[in-house]
DNA sequence: TCTGAAACCTAACGAATTGTAACAGCCTCG
DNA sequence: CGAGGCTGTTACAATTCGTTAGGTTTCAGA
């Protein structure tokens, strides 16, 4: 098995077959085609599919006992993708072992994320991305560290964490005080208002910004923040 | 904590939130249902819902924000219900963490399968192993030692096995103090909750964890502990 | 430009939460 | 019976984080 993820396609007609296969290869994804149910199962004994898209209305075959296998045997990701979308055909689909079921006409970009989060959660071990880097800083907000250009670690709070999220998660954009107290759940209130300000402002000195002149968190006055320099998840 | 799994319900609708709570319990989950995300914020202090099903078109808050956080620190499955069925959505909500999105109008019986299917794929841990392997060491349970990288070989008693079988059976994973005591079985009060400190700070000299800058067992002020380190079960 | 009010910053305080050393009761083993 | 280990309790230290208070900055209006 090469490193990216292998998805086979299973459907009957061509330009579905295509649309799938160009847009799963732009995303990453090796990808396989078949037009027949018998020429995919032979396929299956060279072969380990990450991700199986089956199409239930097969003329050579019953979808749902192939779905059975794939799931059952050879343990991969099966998505049903279907002209059908009586909810007894969606449940019976995924009470055979399929993992998803997407209905005819579908957008190609849906199919995509759908099969990304089935592969983000097969691999148990991988961790979510919850690093980000900006300006000469990485934040690891599992960790609860930041660190600078030199290596030096500085721990954050959860409640700096909070703050940071909120800015990493929408940088170059303003803010409002508002918007940023119903992420952060405080309750409305004069008090509260501050309680906001203080947060940023430790959050500025663990950044070492210039109270006089900040670089990364600027205040616009009467309206929120914006936090500048370009942000990178990882 | 009971057997069944825990589903929790996020909408603001009355109906929504009736229908869905009748139909899950009769599939034979427990529910707990919110009709705001204020509320159910507060009741993920002393929660751990194994679904979470959240509608995004929430007034007093970010939905997508929400989502985020209840995959990435709870680990939670995480299940969208909006009325927004535009594909941009779907995709956004998803790569934020989401396990599925359903649209509204939906069948309940769609819900309750695809639930299924979520509970089913994220149980493979239930495994009878009793090594872990995780940051160097190796904890063995049926013999009680711990063993570092060099061999040295520290013994831990009962107590501090549960806690620290509890991080190593949810790595990366906010562990709140209150489903510690579930699991813990210490009875709710005072007193107990610093006898779960001090286990915790026990655990954390045998790891040979800096007080100042523990790497493994992290505290999050307010809400619990996050085990980091990646674990492998043998 | 000057002035006053509103908005914002932050040092300092204190309540709540968490860490841990020291102690005491309990159990096991010799 | 005594030694030693385990574990909860207590007491106090340390940390977190909202609040307060007083100072600084910004901006509208005179």
């Amino acid at each position: 098995m090469s490193d990216m993820p292998l998805v086979t396609i299973l459907d009957d007609e061509p330009e579905i077959r295509e649309i799938l296969s160009d847009r799963l290869e732009d995303a990453g994804f090796r990808t396989m085609s078949f037009g027949r149910a018998r020429e995919f199962e032979a396929a299956l004994k060279t072969l380990t599919p990450d991700v199986c898209l089956v199409d239930l209305s097969l003329p050579d075959t019953d979808g749902l006992t192939l779905v059975h296998r794939l799931a059952l045997e050879l343990g991969a990701i099966v998505i049903i993708i279907s002209g059908r979308s009586q909810v007894q055909d969606k449940v019976t689909g995924l009470e055979l072992g399929a993992d998803d079921y997407i209905i005819k006409p579908f957008d190609p970009s849906e199919v995509v994320a759908r099969i990304r989060v089935r592969l983000r959660k097969s691999r148990p071990t991988e961790t979510t991305s919850t690093t980000a880097r900006f300006s000469g800083w990485t934040a690891s907000f599992d960790r609860y560290i930041l660190e600078d250009g030199t290596g030096e670690q500085i721990t954050f709070s959860h409640a700096e964490g909070e703050v940071l999220r909120l800015f990493l998660e929408s940088p170059k954009r303003l803010i409002s005080r508002a918007h940023m107290q119903d992420m952060l759940g405080g309750g409305a209130g004069d008090s509260f208002d501050r309680a906001m300000d203080v947060r940023i402002s430790r959050l500025r000195t663990k950044l070492k910004e210039d109270p006089k002149n900040p670089q990364l968190i600027k205040t616009i006055y009467g309206a929120g923040y914006i936090f500048l320099g370009d942000v990178e998840w990882q």
